[in-house]
DNA sequence: ATACTCTCCTTCAACGTTAAACTACTTTAA
DNA sequence: TTAAAGTAGTTTAACGTTGAAGGAGAGTAT
């Protein structure tokens, strides 16, 4: 590898001035700026960012913590952080925690001896005081997608306004005119889309009765499972709503194989928009999370925390609807 | 932070002692062993990596090169990738290249001068020459899932067997008896994957004529069209096989929307087995790609090469068939 | 003429770690 | 008893870069 005393010498000047023309620092005069430019492109030299890194002490290499990529969930959010965090000069190791929170632990501490400059850290991917044993040690970091309330509220966070979610699908089945509607909820984790839903309900004057909410753990099983529970009930739901993609796909397929038509006798509302429920058929109506808007504001918030400058430590991205077919007024 | 001074300070030895009890070289009496691991205890001494790195040029990081991480392909093997590289105590950066292949040069550059071990490129994020630059200069790399006749072949490669999953695939629909069938490929790029399904189609005494095969460019889209056209003639299929998954879904979706009933009256298979084949109605037939096999081949190789063992330079792992819903014997 | 300033470049030391070379002491061997 | 071999450390220098301090020379002001 060519050094910079390499192309000190090419240069005839010392690496000091050559790292004074890198960098734009010092003072260098015309004639030999143009010299040293030359021999570093003769040369083909690149800056290490090793050496830089320790002298600076500054690696220009963020960290981005989650449960795994493989979770469909996340890539999205990954590439735009990836790409943002590009543009700005740095570079994102990826930590997948696969939900073992302990070695979490001590994935973060590997993290810290190669001094990176911060890290997102994805909701579950670790102990909620493991990092926030980090973030007092003056490591700049930030949160994503923390429930809330569980929070640590000093830490800086970013997240989906759930409430604000759960309303939007409430204000979809209302315009529709359902009046009678089925819950599918994880609780207590999904408690403000489930807030935001019935909250929106109780203001237009339709009270939701506890007993049409059924518990479900987020998977199309579970989904599944709580519309064969609910059709067994004589509540006679016109519309289902579930607090994840997942379970309303599944909800889904219960309908169908009971013999119900989707949308026509029963309406279907997500909340996510993963992939899936554009093609599947029928295609899901379904509150989307703004994943690359999610990503956007944590590493800008990021990038703000690092290099000290003012920023509010908490942001909340506002989903919206997406209407598929799924979804129909009451017949 | 702390460094290996202050440990030495604290156990009344000299750092480089604290770097042979930490290491394992040297020699260091048992008692100040102890003195200097718990020094190391006490403060919570981290080595700093950049440090040593500088030191023994080496960083124990590696780089993942890839399109987009937000394709639904990659995840999975990026995960693999992470933990299998973790276990060996590296790291990986991820580098999204967005297909630009004009800045993934830069991308590189700019991934060398931060000394990293070793790299994995997937298919078509960078220009193969700009790769075979990088080969040259004695980074160690892998290429992963680059077309094989495309390959420089000295480079390392590890790739998916296209021409044994084309053979599945058309295996499958020979036992069913499907004797009529239409075909959808990308070419060039999934010559393989063509090849493979002709050959055996005419081992079996099946002639598939080059008017059956009808043109892609992976989208679904692609296929929704390949297949309205494939029914305007007057060829009449009874199975389609598709080169990759989502044209077999596009496929799907044009057979049902002109009335056909799948499987009933058209078998459908696909290539890949992507996360929405499971789920899509019907669920697709489809020949598997093996990707976390894939990804430890790659890894491994890489790991091989880095630490100068002895290894192949070409691997291909070995697709198989998942029989799902989207396939039934010939009517 | 002397002091001051400015520009341009060099010297020096340091970031934290670690191999190589060296020293001092102990043990073993002939 | 002396040499050889081993053990347990230390000293030194280096990885590649850069900030601070310093110096040489030219230009300007008094």
């Amino acid at each position: 590898m060519v050094t910079i005393v390499d192309v000190a010498h090419k240069a005839g000047v010392t690496p000091t001035t050559v790292s004074y023309v890198i960098n734009g620092s010092g003072s260098v005069g015309t004639k030999t700026r143009e010299r040293v430019q030359a021999a570093i492109a003769e040369l083909g030299y690149q800056p290490n960012l090793v050496a830089r890194g320790l002298k600076r002490g500054k690696t220009m290499t963020l960290a981005f913590v989650l449960p795994s990529i493989a979770n469909p969930f996340y890539p999205e959010i990954a590439d735009e952080v990836d790409r943002i965090a590009r543009l700005h000069g740095y570079h994102i190791l990826l930590c997948n925690t696969h939900a073992d929170r302990t070695p979490g632990h001590e994935q973060l501490e590997s993290l810290v001896g190669r001094w990176i400059d911060g890290l997102i850290v994805m909701a579950s991917s670790v102990e909620p005081s493991d990092v926030h044993a980090f973030y007092d040690r003056g490591v700049p970091l930030v949160w994503c997608l923390w429930p809330e309330d569980q929070a640590f509220p000093d830490m800086p966070l970013v997240d989906v306004h759930f409430a604000a979610a759960g309303a939007l699908a409430a204000q979809h089945l209302l315009e529709l005119g359902h009046t009678q509607v089925g819950i599918i909820g994880e609780l207590p984790n999904h408690a403000h889309r489930l807030a935001g839903f019935c909250d929106a309900y109780t203001q237009a004057g339709v009270r939701v009765p506890p007993s049409h909410i059924f518990a479900g753990d987020s998977t199309m099983e579970s989904g599944y499972r709580a519309l064969v529970e609910m059709l067994a009930l004589p509540m006679h739901p016109t519309a289902v709503y579930a607090t994840n993609d997942w379970m309303a796909i599944g909800a889904i397929e219960a309908a169908l194989d009971q013999g119900l038509r989707v949308p026509e006798d029963l309406a279907v509302i997500g909340l996510d928009d993963i992939m899936l429920s554009a093609h599947f058929r029928p295609s899901l109506t379904t509150v989307a999370i703004p994943k690359r808007e999610l990503a956007m504001e944590a590493i800008t918030m990021l990038l703000n925390l690092i290099e000290k400058r003012p920023t509010p430590t908490w942001k909340q991205v506002e989903p919206h609807l997406v209407v598929r077919h799924s979804t129909l007024p009451r017949p």
